[in-house]
DNA sequence: TTAATGAATGAACGTTTGTTCATTTCCTGT
DNA sequence: ACAGGAAATGAACAAACGTTCATTCATTAA
């Protein structure tokens, strides 16, 4: 009975990666089957489609960014508090799940059907949450900023970019990043940021 | 004579619709050669392989990119100008050039062998010029920056995020969406922005 | 021990892929 | 008008693709 799971979550894991590695449309099933040592029919006991897996991996990501970012602004109230929460768990999440995020980024045109409505739907959802908080700023005066729309997706598309390149840094420690980014992110809505450490 | 670089012009433009639309590995060199109304061995006339045609595009992208954005920099000494004209040439040439921007960001992958050293060079090339325009304004004091590195990228990221949605947006004016991102970031480097209208 | 159920096999299917090539068509310089 | 060369044709190729399926294997409940 554990091995269903066992098995289903191998081919979660060797899909994550190569899709990863090399986007959805160049990783064969059988690739995916060779990397858990299995034959390419198999898969279909747990998948009924290569594309099912992939909303699976989506689904599971969305879920795991709103509990990251988007649980831990039900204590704020303060708009700069709160865009600062969200960032900070955009970035940890964005951080702790590279290839899942890279996913979600690269392959939504790879999406078809019912599939991709599910997914660009719960998309939307946590980008309006982002929108909520730089409306709320702009109405409070905290904020200097043109529009929330477009700020919200600037700002997404910004802290979005670290996984492009972050395999690939050396030096800097993922909390340097997040600092880096937390201010860019802050001050890119005209709000002075003091980090942390300076309180 | 005409009539070559009239061909490969059309296979240039219905690749980099193609490409942008549906990626280049769901993208059969028969569907550009049906949407040009050819047969597909012609196309090998023009071109070496289909890999040779993304080559292609994102270097001719490349080229456009450098002439917008670092060309006009040669005027300039003082880094928030040096940062406000980059930024602006960058955008322009994004907006002007939404599929070619989102395939040299979307197809990296697809690069192989010494086309993909090549742009990748290229593209290295480009980041210096604005990792040093922030060097240069960090050590004058002008920018409150952590890490010039870092931060060329963050902008870069945030502004190669127009393309992922200019497409659908629908009210904003390139003029608007220009005058917002150049806000943005360069209050991300902290400086006091003052739109052009009102100095 | 036996019966039953789900997982795994591995060959096979029909498509689609990038590319090649002998052939034909078209244009151009003389 | 004619020769020469590039451009276009369209059939053909081998390889790779997602998926199916009859079969075997492994595990568990009775």
């Amino acid at each position: 009975m554990a091995k269903e799971h066992q098995t289903k979550q191998f081919i979660r894991n060797a899909a994550r990666k190569l899709f990863a590695e090399r986007g959805y449309n160049a990783v064969a099933i059988r690739d995916i089957a060779a990397a858990i040592g299995k034959q390419p029919g198999g898969l279909y006991n747990h998948f009924g489609s290569k594309q099912a897996i992939l909303v699976d991996l989506m689904q599971e990501n969305l879920e795991r960014a709103e509990a990251a970012a988007i649980a831990p602004l039900a204590d704020l109230s303060d708009p700069a508090d709160r865009l600062e929460a969200f960032v900070r768990g955009h970035i940890a999440h964005n951080i702790a799940n590279p290839d899942d995020i890279f996913i979600a980024y690269m392959e939504l045109r790879s999406l078809e059907g019912a599939g991709s409505k599910q997914i660009m739907a719960q998309r939307d959802a946590y980008e309006a949450t982002l929108r909520g908080v730089l409306r709320d700023g702009q109405a409070n005066g905290a904020f200097v900023i043109a529009d929330p729309a477009i700020q919200a997706r600037a700002i997404l598309s910004m802290l979005g970019g670290i996984t492009v390149w972050y395999r690939q840094t050396g030096p800097q420690s993922p909390a340097d990043i997040t600092e880096c980014y937390v201010q860019a992110a802050l001050q890119s809505v005209g709000v002075t940021y003091t980090a942390p450490s300076e309180r």
